[in-house]
DNA sequence: GATACTTCAATGCG
DNA sequence: CCGCATTGAAGTAT
């Protein structure tokens, strides 16, 4: 199970026939196409060969062989020639730098960038004309072309779960690489740095995303509880166009007379809305907001309000989403997808500003899955948890981590695992240490982004391994944390792993894979989740264990084979030069296989999937004067509330290793991808 | 088609 | 922890 609010035990409750019977009045093409006629997501290699029925996309700056380039672009050069010194992406231009000479870089820079600032730049540019400034960073389009977008022509209009899982994969991986860069930067302070924008207008330049012909209704490879932590994200996935306004549709003025029909809203909290209701949403129509050179107005019936009057009237299904306030970030917002709802009634009032308002009273289409009442029901339970029906233990780990794990069966009667020792850390004996010397930074206020004299960031190829609020940003072979020796303190960002659990987890009794793991709070793609602890021993050790039938299910291998999976950011995008510290081979120092039976803690509870939301990264820091090997758990992609914690057991290197393929058991992830089996 | 306008962002500062 | 200013980009409208 993936994604979704990922109920474990909920079943499709309503007939999906019925909610989409309710035609949208200009379908365009069926909203559920048949999953057999959809074509397979396929990532070829940009050089080919590409399966039938695909065909390479072109960046606008790469014509195919025979075709004449783009007429829009005289500056670009009329063929493409493979670069010959790629420049780094480091080498961002300062303001200062662009202000000077902007003229010349603009040939330079990425499709379409410069010639729309300077566009939106002319309102409120009275003195500031000058200010033509820091053209946002370039890249070098010699470079960006090299690589071939994956997604067909098809796929750019109508998703599926894969393709929208690449498209948001793919740009947060840019974006958290972006985020690092400008980390390591150190721009002048006030200077806004909106890795999310630039991530998306790279890929959407690119026609890196999906669902781009706009709907009504379900939108495929959207589930309805999935989450998103930018308003880009929603555009890049068709959800909701609109990378600002609160209000989608399509038709109107313009497109053969018809009325405008809207698609979905978000509601954030910006407006006077009413969203405390899980099924019932009173939103403020647009406009009449105070701006800078406006004061407060009435609101119009035209765009977003008049389509939303017509939708009404029509009685077709409108998407919601809920903008959340983060708790662990109180700056930003999560976006919920809140599946469809019928605009009930509409009517005008006073604002309290005292001009007029429009209200639309929103109701929830019944039957569909959870997802916004999932988030309200768990803000009662972290409150009290004993209000969580089904608790067994508010703490299974009795206080040795830093939050509570709960553990609760809604399911049936059985009253918890089997009995175990929870410990925080792995047992490690003397021999398994990493003997490594010089060891440790020696940073005295935490170790700083773009500063190479410390140890620690040289370790990890002279980046930080995380941004600033502690998400990972590239899987490696290996990451290097600073240890209790280094002087740079607990609060430095080189300490991810080391410092405990950050999300509220709940063990609970699934269906039919014995306990599994969830959590209270939305995790976001690249969070450390926790690390897997128990005994740390060695591969005879494990044979012997298993020919002597000890059935232990508690096994980590990282000596298995694993599923190479595309997570990190893909540097042709940025102009950057493949490294090999960019591996995402899970090729490790030295391999470790750990038994959690006895001894371990919460990652003993993570069933396994074929299309998992959680994969392990080695870290490693000294402690001691030793250096331990540790195997840390990160999601692989935004992970709702609820949604079960799944990652790959991985399968055995080949033939039967001593009767071990004995261990093979039949899956049941459920994915598409499922191999059928998996090894414990 | 270019350009202007609108908009329930996202940041960081004070 | 707020309010505010600043910088933004997609889509719609002209």
């Amino acid at each position: 199970m993936q994604g979704g609010s990922g109920f474990n035990a909920v079943p499709p409750a309503f007939d999906k026939s019925r909610v989409l019977d309710v035609k949208p009045l200009r379908s365009l093409k069926p909203i559920f196409p048949n999953a057999n006629e959809a074509p397979p997501f396929v990532c070829p290699s940009p050089s080919g060969p590409f399966p039938p029925g695909y065909s390479p996309f072109y960046p606008f700056s790469m014509p195919p062989p025979s075709e004449t380039p783009e007429v829009n672009q005289p500056e670009e050069p009329p063929t493409w020639t493979p670069p010959a010194a790629p420049a780094p992406i480091r080498s961002f231009r300062t303001p200062e730098m662009a202000n000077g000479d902007v003229d010349q870089s603009g040939k330079e820079a990425g499709p379409s960038n410069s010639k729309k600032r300077s566009s939106s730049r002319t309102r409120g540019s009275t003195s500031s004309q000058k200010k033509e400034k820091r053209s946002k960073f370039e890249l070098n389009p010699a470079i960006t072309s090299n690589y071939v977008v994956p997604i067909s022509q098809a796929q750019r209009d109508d998703g599926s779960r894969d393709v929208v899982d690449c498209v948001l994969i793919t740009f947060e991986g840019l974006r958290r690489r972006l985020s690092q860069l400008e980390d390591a930067k150190e721009v002048p302070s006030g200077l806004a740095r909106r890795s999310d924008l630039r991530a998306a207008n790279i890929l959407m330049t690119k026609g890196f995303r999906t669902n781009m012909r706009k709907r009504i209704g379900v939108v495929p490879g959207v589930e309805i509880g999935d989450i998103f932590f930018f308003r880009m994200e929603l555009c890049m996935v068709g959800l909701h166009s609109q990378s600002m306004g609160g209000i989608d549709w399509i038709g109107g003025k313009g497109s053969l007379d018809e009325e405008p029909l809207a698609v979905s809203i978000v509601s954030s909290g910006y407006y006077d809305d009413d969203a405390e209701d899980k099924d019932v949403l009173i939103y403020s129509g647009q406009g009449g907001a105070m701006t800078r050179d406006k004061p407060v107005g009435d609101q119009k019936l035209e765009r977003g309000n008049l389509a939303l009057e017509r939708s009404m009237r029509r009685a077709n299904e409108v998407r919601v989403i809920r903008g959340i306030r983060d708790v662990a970030n109180p700056n930003a917002k999560i976006y919920v997808y809140d599946g469809l709802y019928v605009i009930q009634e509409s009517w005008m009032e006073k604002g309290k500003s005292g001009a007029n308002t429009f209200k639309y009273k929103l109701v929830r289409v019944p039957g569909q899955l959870e997802a916004f009442a999932v988030w309200k029901s768990i803000e009662k339970w972290k409150e009290n948890v004993s209000s969580r029906p089904g608790l067994i233990l508010p703490d299974l780990t009795s206080g040795a981590e830093t939050i509570a794990v709960s553990l609760v069966n809604d399911i049936d009667d059985e009253k918890g695992p089997a009995y175990f020792t929870y410990c925080s850390t792995p047992k490690y004996s003397k021999t398994f240490a990493i003997v490594q010397s010089s060891y440790g930074c020696s940073c005295r206020k935490g170790c700083a982004a773009g500063d190479l004299n410390c140890a620690c960031i040289r370790k990890n190829s002279g980046d930080l391994p995380y941004t600033a609020n502690g998400v990972l940003v590239s899987r490696k072979p290996l990451v290097y944390e600073c240890g209790p020796s280094c002087p740079c303190g607990p609060n430095c960002k080189i300490r991810v792993s080391q410092s405990g659990l950050k999300v509220r987890l709940e063990v609970f009794k699934t269906k039919d894979r014995g306990w599994g793991i969830r959590s209270y709070d939305p995790i976001r793609a690249g969070a450390f989740i926790c690390e897997y602890t128990g005994e740390v021993i060695d591969k005879d050790r494990l044979k012997k264990k298993l020919q002597e039938g000890d059935n232990d299910e508690y096994i980590f291998d990282s000596s298995r084979s694993y599923e190479p999976f595309k997570w990190n950011y893909e540097p042709g995008l940025l102009g950057e030069e493949a490294t090999n510290g960019a591996s995402e081979d899970s090729d490790i120092p030295s391999p470790i296989i750990m038994t959690a039976k006895d001894f371990g803690n919460v990652a003993r509870f993570i069933n396994h999937s074929c299309n998992p939301n959680v994969f392990w990264q080695p870290v490693i820091y000294e402690e001691n004067n030793e250096s331990f090997l540790h195997i840390a758990f990160f999601a692989v992609r935004h992970i709702p509330p609820m949604a079960e914690l799944t990652y790959d057991y991985g399968t055995l290197p080949q033939e039967g290793d001593n009767g071990l393929n004995l261990r093979k058991k039949k899956c049941l992830c459920g994915s598409s991808k499922c191999r059928g089996y998996f090894v414990l």
